[in-house]
DNA sequence: AGGAGCTATAGACCACGTCTATGACTAATA
DNA sequence: TATTAGTCATAGACGTGGTCTATAGCTCCT
């Protein structure tokens, strides 16, 4: 035996209310309509659930006994409205963000401030990790988008180019006589040299681009984040190899200063994956909407 | 926002099976009508709820939330349905009597233990009381039905007559010497008499009776329950006016005798009572049919 | 390349749910 | 007692929306 659900949510607003015409009212339909579904249950179950009386409807003893059952279903079912309600509006929900610390910090930190201040209702969960992880991160569907450098190239992913990146090589106070010199890669190899931790796609590039001028790029120190890779600079250490964008403080304040080179290092962009052919949820298409 | 709530059982089964060919399987539809009533519930919302992909659907995020209510709120209307229909088959429920001590005991036990052992499930309710008490619980809906003697006139209550009871007076062996005389009223008065209380219709009845015939019937002893009014006659101490069926154990044994009178005492009949214009259950209405 | 799954889409159709109009009844008025 | 205003029930007409068939598009597997 297997109703139409509709007829639940009559009896549930007649037995609420304890009368048909109420419940018509509140269901939008006529006295009539809901006469003949509260029938329909009737028949259906072959028992009364209402006494009809000139005052209105009261449940019977069986009556109750289903109320019992509807009641609580019909209160679940109106959460679940007001819940999926609440997601669309985005007072609700969550976004799943992947991506390297860096880039959080330097590059999404104030649209994460934004969109929280837009959407204090939406818990945001950042997930760091390298390229590969974040993929297969999306791949799992452990997050709704991952942002890292381009280029991406992954037949499942969609890949959304976002601001583009400058890489260089930046030095401190203690190196100050490069300040207005064009360097040549063999000269900047005199110097010692900080680079990013193997692997990572910045130092993987940028060993490239030495080793397609016949040089080889061999770091003095490596460090795992950029912060000490900024650091280092400032205190001379040596000559940090860092994105542009990511030190235009320090630059602007003068505490370290781009070293200018002979040849151009291509620019990098960020990119934001998102699974391909699966539905983004609105937080998270409206989060890419808010970076883009 | 109101949805149509057979879309949720659509939903239910699309989620449980993780597709909407098996979903459609179980609720006896097509795939393209699930296909359908899906994408409306996903309209509705503005959310995607589900994933497609060549296997089948996977719930999104959100689909997933909007499960989590909608699970309960469909497993309650699965039990109710349960419910509904052991009802029906009387494999639940319960059914509330009211009546006298004497006749749950005398007249209805045997329809009581036959019933109960068809219908274990049901919960049997006996609640004693006069006939004035037993129409009042009626009224407020606290029983099914009264058992009590006629006549019975409420312009709010159906009454079903059943058997015919008879009453008389017996006496115990201590007055042998009225085996074979046929008394008249004003020989039995010089003997003495024992009544079931005041207030007892069968008491009301016979004192109408004697004073119909010029008599005043004054009882020697007054008792509560009609097992003293037959323990004292067998005492001997006095002659108790008595329902005939209830001591037909006593008669047959010997112990007691009826006292044969001139007049002719009328006879009555136990009713059944319910609600006029109130529907019966149909735990009570199988109850009715099985004593009549 | 072909087959066997899956879901989506288009368009036709008809049952069923809704409506209006009315009746029957009750209770509380005048 | 008659009137009125509120119940719910019933009958019959109407039209929409849910269901169907047919088909396409896709992915995976042989």
């Amino acid at each position: 035996m297997t109703n139409n659900y509709e007829l639940y949510k009559v009896f549930y607003w007649a037995a609420k209310t304890g009368s048909l015409t109420q419940a018509a009212k509140a269901l939008f339909l006529t006295q009539p309509s809901v006469s003949h579904a509260i029938k329909q249950l009737e028949d259906s179950f072959g028992i009364t659930l209402f006494y009809r009386n000139s005052k209105g409807v009261a449940l019977t003893q069986e009556g109750t006994i289903l109320y019992s059952y509807i009641e609580k279903s019909q209160i679940l079912i109106s959460l679940a409205e007001e819940k999926m309600a609440a997601l669309k509006n985005l007072d609700s929900g969550e976004l799943r963000i992947g991506g390297s610390d860096s880039l959080f910090k330097h590059y999404l930190l104030p649209y994460l401030e934004d969109f929280h201040k837009r959407h204090p209702g939406i818990r945001l969960h950042l997930n760091h990790g390298t390229t590969p992880e974040i993929i297969a991160f999306l791949k799992e569907g452990r997050i709704d988008l991952g942002v890292v450098r381009m280029p991406i190239v992954d037949s499942q992913l969609d890949v959304r180019e976002s601001i583009q990146l400058q890489d260089c090589f930046v030095a401190g106070a203690r190196y100050a006589e490069l300040k207005d010199v064009v360097l040549s890669l063999d000269m900047l190899l005199q110097y010692p040299v900080i680079l990013f931790s193997r692997n990572s796609r910045a130092r993987m590039a940028i060993t490239e681009l030495f080793q397609s001028y016949g040089h080889k790029l061999k770091p003095e120190i490596e460090v795992g984040s950029v912060d000490l890779l900024i650091e280092f600079a400032r205190k001379g250490l040596g000559i940090s190899y860092v994105t542009r964008e990511f030190v235009s403080k320090e630059l602007d304040e003068g505490a370290l200063f781009e070293i200018q080179l002979d040849v151009r290092i291509p620019p990098s962009h960020v990119g934001i994956m998102t699974m391909r052919n699966m539905p983004l949820s609105s937080t998270a298409s409206r989060f890419i909407e808010l970076v883009r």
